[in-house]
DNA sequence: CGCGCTTTGTGAACACGTGCACGAATGCCT
DNA sequence: AGGCATTCGTGCACGTGTTCACAAAGCGCG
């Protein structure tokens, strides 16, 4: 069947998809599932059927009619169209709160981004040690994205260093940045950027919350990232 | 002009980049910017300009033709529309690296989403202070919510915790529910719940990461929520 | 061995979001 | 006062994403 890899371009919607799908899967894996339906893994994910089947059309024919998918299966395809067969190692930059909390965050290890170094610009913050990594000086950015290969980076900056961040990572040879820092950042073309907005979110649930006058009554669209959703 | 408010429905992709466009108008204000086109707006924004006018023309006209948006103006239009006129207290449910990083974001504050409480189930982190905010036990959570009048949460625990976490909020009489923890949370109809997951966004960027063969070729397009960019 | 039940994969319709292009409105300059 | 340059507001066409609905495919049972 592995013949050859078409490279058909998958939806962006579903790109945001795929991640969600996976966890589960995984977790059915865990708990002994060893076949699920469209319909099964549309409840447990939150959304329609025939989305779940589309989305994973895109990777192939991988499902059996009359039976569902095999879940060990489906996670190595989905894991493949991810390009998640191996790690994708992360620097942090800036070791403030969320840069601390973000390098102990085990989630990010255990999903296969391992923390292969903190930087910050403070001397002060150089040194400790944070989910057993240690802190090290910005300026041993490209030493650290070189030598341990890393291509995503990961701003954790105050908003007024985040540029600044995102052009040393550039600099030293990262391709893609998760931006945490609430500005729009400028980077070359082929250098993928993808936001959180902490306050953004939180103010999304505030317009919601605002018109929430015939209580109950108005349903909340999900967005394309699984995002917004009610019951 | 402020005779009667229509309500009328705003696109939820208009409603993600509204919190974007706000910030930027309060940056330029606090620069000492009196006006400011769609063009100039969809620039620091990284949105067409035609876009920007579509999203402002759902809160009314309040652009001058010729000449632009007076941004005061327009700051006060998009923080009323947002319902971001008084603040929206919040309380975090889980005291561990994320939710001590959320405390600690004094982003939240500054933006009009004081921290109201932070809760965990483990005696043992209760009474530490953390931004300011001593941490009490979960038992607390409806005492809070009801006399601090918070009606988002957060949730910041692990997976296994958080669908207990998210009952009780709902519970204690939280309606709106940002939620960290890599779970599809269930929640009763009329409660709005958005997932930010960091993995995922990690996920995400392997993916493109991964295909990036013929370098620096495809584009990224942006999602609804203002992220996925490149330049 | 074939019939009926289940579930996939996908065409087609629909809904939603984006971007162009242009008329309409406004300010400025002469 | 009139014309010109500028910029908004929006109709329209296009592209993307979602959902329905059904034929095709496979399994199990009698």
């Amino acid at each position: 069947m592995p013949v050859e890899r078409v490279r058909r371009r998958i939806p962006e919607a579903t790109v945001a998809r795929l991640p969600v799908y996976l966890r589960l899967l995984v977790e059915q894996g865990d708990e002994g599932v060893e076949s699920i339906s469209s319909e099964g893994l549309a409840e447990l994910a939150g959304v329609n059927a025939a989305k779940v089947r589309k989305d994973l059309s895109y990777l192939g024919s991988y499902g059996t009619r009359g039976v569902g998918y095999e879940v060990a299966f489906l996670v190595y395809q989905v894991r493949r169209e991810l390009g998640l067969t191996h790690d994708w190692p992360v620097v942090i930059v800036g070791a403030g709160n969320l840069g601390q909390a973000l390098a102990g965050y085990e989630g990010f290890g255990e999903r296969g981004f391992p923390v292969a170094g903190i930087v910050d610009i403070e001397p002060a913050k150089v040194g400790s040690v944070i989910g057993g990594v240690r802190v090290r000086h910005i300026d041993d950015l490209s030493q650290i994205v070189q030598s341990r290969r890393v291509s995503i980076g990961v701003v954790a900056t105050p908003p007024a260093a985040a540029q600044d961040a995102a052009d040393r990572l550039v600099r030293a040879g990262v391709t893609s940045i998760l931006n945490f820092a609430p500005v729009v950042l400028a980077v070359p073309r082929g250098i993928s950027v993808r936001k959180v907005d902490l306050a953004v979110e939180l103010q999304i649930l505030s317009y919601y919350e605002q018109r929430r006058v015939p209580v109950g009554l108005h349903a909340i669209g999900s967005n394309d990232s699984g995002r917004g959703a009610s019951a």
